[in-house]
DNA sequence: TCTGGGGTCCTGCTACGA
DNA sequence: TCTGTCGTAGCAGGACCC
């Protein structure tokens, strides 16, 4: 078995980096993207800004105690999705075999590229200058045997920053299959990838504070700590074995739409009227990408104690219509008690088919939908005409009547993704 | 104190049929 | 027919990732 070439590319705070591609005066101060309400979380921060300890997923409000000076950002994910799938269509320059993990990472098996383009190392080394040269963005690159060996190497590429300032990263870290366990060894164990806040804590009671010691205790320990799949899967990362293919064209397993809002909602109507958005947006979504679900689920988190409950049910064939997924987040809502405050509402659909081609015989024809009265064939067409006029107007265009004010004009916003929610003047119109 | 949004995966429980 | 067991599906919740 001839050892894999793994590259994992990991844009530097690429959120941040895109906006000072459009907002280059910008270029060496802190700069932070994220939730600009009081609710809101830090979804990327510049080095500069990292200096004074601000990172992702910090609270917006603890951001601007630590760095006032920081120009805040609300974040434009349209815009950074672009970016990124002409990031993509560059990697696949190198490699078909490319697996995106989220818009500013992916892993590339270039095993087979070696031959054509060279050494790993340089094939990282090219790509760096492509997309520094094409995009003006800077990326990080971690080369090893595998997977998680070729993550963790990235974060040994990176950039990083000092109570003085930003620190340059080397750009390109390799790690060769026989180097691998005195790399890992002396890691501390949260830097296996599946190992956070709660795993660590289990694995510390073990007397577990580094992957090194982690590769040498009894799997079966292991799996009595932390259970059976997560205990064998982190016992053979430990010891250097991770054959998990890179796949490109990962088909999703879900399509969800969740909202905290800037002041908590406690009447009844009030959630309807989100979850009318929501499945709307989750609907829309899902044609799309031509899929449908079959499960609903409904989220609701309340302020008091930050507790999360979720609720789900399977329909009995899957869907992509709004009204089918309303109609059932409804029922899922049924008696909730609201009155405690909801800080949150989500709505999401799994157990995902691919939508095949619509039935447009004259079948089933007698029977209602689900949702409605209106025929189900009736329910595509309109659900077509709606996907066609925002795709040429724009998304609020048209959206569900329960969303338009008194003049008919609304704000439906279905399918907008947002870093928290909006200071609580700026919401709702 | 404060903790977003969109995901994936795992676990524990329960129900149910073979 | 009753009882135990096993596999599986559905569901709720939690851990984790970027």
């Amino acid at each position: 078995v001839t050892a894999r070439s793994i590259l994992h590319i990991d844009l530097d705070a690429f959120f941040v980096s895109v906006e000072l591609l459009d907002r280059p005066e910008l270029r060496g101060t802190p700069v932070v993207v994220g939730g600009t309400g009081q609710r809101g979380v830090v979804a990327a921060a510049s080095y500069e800004a990292r200096s004074y300890g601000v990172h992702s997923a910090m609270p917006t409000v603890t951001a601007r105690r630590l760095c006032p000076q920081a120009t805040f950002l609300p974040g434009r994910h349209s815009r950074y999705a672009e970016v990124s799938s002409r990031l993509m269509a560059i990697f696949r320059d190198v490699t078909p075999l490319v697996e995106p993990l989220s818009l500013d990472e992916a892993f590339l098996d270039v095993t087979g590229s070696l031959r054509r383009l060279g050494p790993a190392p340089s094939i990282a080394a090219a790509l760096r200058d492509r997309v520094a040269k094409e995009e003006g963005l800077a990326c990080s690159v971690g080369v090893g045997p595998s997977k998680f060996i070729a993550k963790l190497a990235t974060e040994h590429a990176k950039p990083g920053a000092s109570p003085t300032g930003p620190v340059p990263g080397r750009g390109v870290f390799v790690v060769v299959p026989d180097e691998v366990s005195a790399f890992l060894g002396p890691l501390p164990v949260g830097a296996l990838w599946g190992v956070g806040p709660a795993t660590r804590e289990r694995l510390a009671r073990l007397g577990v504070s580094t992957v090194g010691d982690l590769a040498r205790l009894p799997v079966d320990a292991l799996r009595a700590s932390v259970g059976d799949a997560v205990g064998r899967h982190l016992h053979a990362l430990a010891n250097g074995r991770d054959d998990r293919p890179v796949t490109p064209d990962l088909a999703p397993k879900s399509v969800s739409h969740e909202e905290t809002f800037a002041v908590d909602i406690r009447s009844f109507d009030e959630v309807q009227r989100e979850l009318v958005r929501m499945a709307d947006s989750v609907a829309a979504r899902l044609r799309a990408s031509n899929l449908r679900g079959r499960t609903v689920g409904l989220k609701v988190r309340y302020s008091e104690g930050f507790r999360t409950i979720s609720r789900s049910s399977t329909l009995h064939e899957a869907t992509d219509d709004g009204l089918v997924i309303l109609a059932e987040a409804r029922r899922l809502l049924g008696d909730l008690d609201l009155s405690p405050g909801v800080r949150l509402v989500g709505v999401g659909v799994t157990k995902l088919d691919a939508g095949e081609a619509r039935q447009l015989s004259f079948d089933g024809l007698d029977q209602p939908s689900d949702a409605s009265d209106r025929r189900p064939t009736e329910r595509t067409e309109a659900n077509r005409a709606v996907d066609e006029i925002r795709r040429r107007f724009g998304r609020d265009a048209i959206g569900p009547g329960r969303l338009a004010n008194d003049d008919g004009v609304g704000t439906f916003e279905p399918g907008g993704r947002q870093w928290g929610p909006l200071d609580g003047e700026d919401q709702g119109t």
